[in-house]
DNA sequence: TTCGCGCCGTGACATTTGTCAGGGGTGGGG
DNA sequence: CCCCACCCCTGACAAATGTCACGGCGCGAA
């Protein structure tokens, strides 16, 4: 038998972290190398133990997962990267593609075929949801210009337009004309709702 | 050796439920007899399966994990209820408790420790993250009067005041009053910041 | 019983928000 | 070159939102 895969888990929930390792270690041609709990540290530990596949969270501290992908395809051209993920945000998956992840699998599939998502990626295949990969297909990708998602993500909290004026640098007034075309973009009748739809749509990842 | 310790997982997320399965059964005194994807499922999986502990996730589809804990007291009062969530909402721990479960672990506690918190519960002790006991202690039960929760539940998805008025068969002023003193006790300037806050202290549980 | 409190409603008011029509600036592609 | 998209701003307007004062109902506690 040849030597078997070393994984890397990336995960900010500790326990989820320590249990997939406990999943994965029972197979027998795989092996956990390392457990890194955000997202600037997998390079680095990466580097350190060279794994053949990395599983990554999109939600983590310090560098979200996709950014942590393409960062780690940059470094370490031979790990293969397999996003493991708890929303199928449709535009989750086309920008953890762009960014060159090798597979992409949401949190509530079946425990048995991780292993199995594993192994195809570490041979070179793409592993896909094909329900998402349909929905991603239909949504497109997002309709929103740069400064469009940075007002909506400043509105996630709820703040008034003179908060978010005042934490963009920017007129009241141009606050409101881009929530207004947000607003028109996403279909959405209010603020808070097209906050809510591009959240669904995953167009508002980054800072 | 005395019999094994029997287990049943609750957590919607198939693939964290596999692996809490695979982590909790490397402990020999620990055995996982049950394993079910839906808060209404919980009870009935129980009641065949009779477990010592019952590990609930908080966010399940069909009845959520307070509530289904409640329900799995008093259906077996000798099952022991451990919470084991993704978020340490204050008002989680406080609903929890005076549902009747027996510890509360968050998910990004470290692995190594759940089995000795299943044991620790089965052995009729309370288990329960120091520091979020504290943050719930400062927090304080809810300040919100059920029609305020209520009509901010339902201006989560972010409708318009007639949206709410209609769903909750309503007055538009009576819902414009009700959001009013929810913003006052929130200290929220928004509807919306409003929601957040009251979200982020776990005020909004149930439908 | 009276009091307080939650609940429901009304009406009026100031503020905020969303929309629209402008204007000027940059930079890339036909 | 011009056109177009994006960006920033202004000003004005209608609509939605948040606030306040008010009255009425039911209920449990003082």
């Amino acid at each position: 038998m040849t030597e078997p895969i070393k994984l890397l888990l990336a995960d900010d929930q500790a326990l989820v972290r320590g249990a997939l390792a406990a999943l994965l270690s029972l197979e027998p041609d795989l092996t956990v190398v390392a457990e890194v709990g955000r997202g600037d540290e997998v390079v680095a530990e990466a580097r350190r133990t060279d794994p053949d596949v990395a599983l990554l969270d999109v939600e983590m501290p310090g560098l979200d997962g996709i950014a942590a992908a393409a960062a780690l395809r940059a470094a370490l051209p031979a790990c293969r990267v397999l996003m493991v993920t708890t929303f199928g945000r449709p535009g989750y998956l086309r920008r953890a593609m762009e960014a060159g992840a090798n597979g992409f699998v949401v949190k509530d599939t079946p425990a048995r075929q991780l292993a199995e998502a594993v192994r195809r990626v570490h041979a070179g295949l793409r592993v896909v949801d094909p329900t998402l990969a349909a929905e991603t297909l239909a949504t497109g990708a997002s309709p929103l210009t740069e400064r469009e998602t940075g007002v909506l993500r400043a509105a996630r909290d709820g703040g008034t337009v003179a908060d978010l004026a005042g934490a963009l640098h920017l007129s009241e007034g141009t606050v409101r004309n881009h929530l207004s075309a947000a607003i028109g973009k996403t279909g959405a009748r209010n603020r808070a709702e097209a906050v809510r739809i591009a959240e669904q749509n995953g167009w508002l990842l980054g800072d």
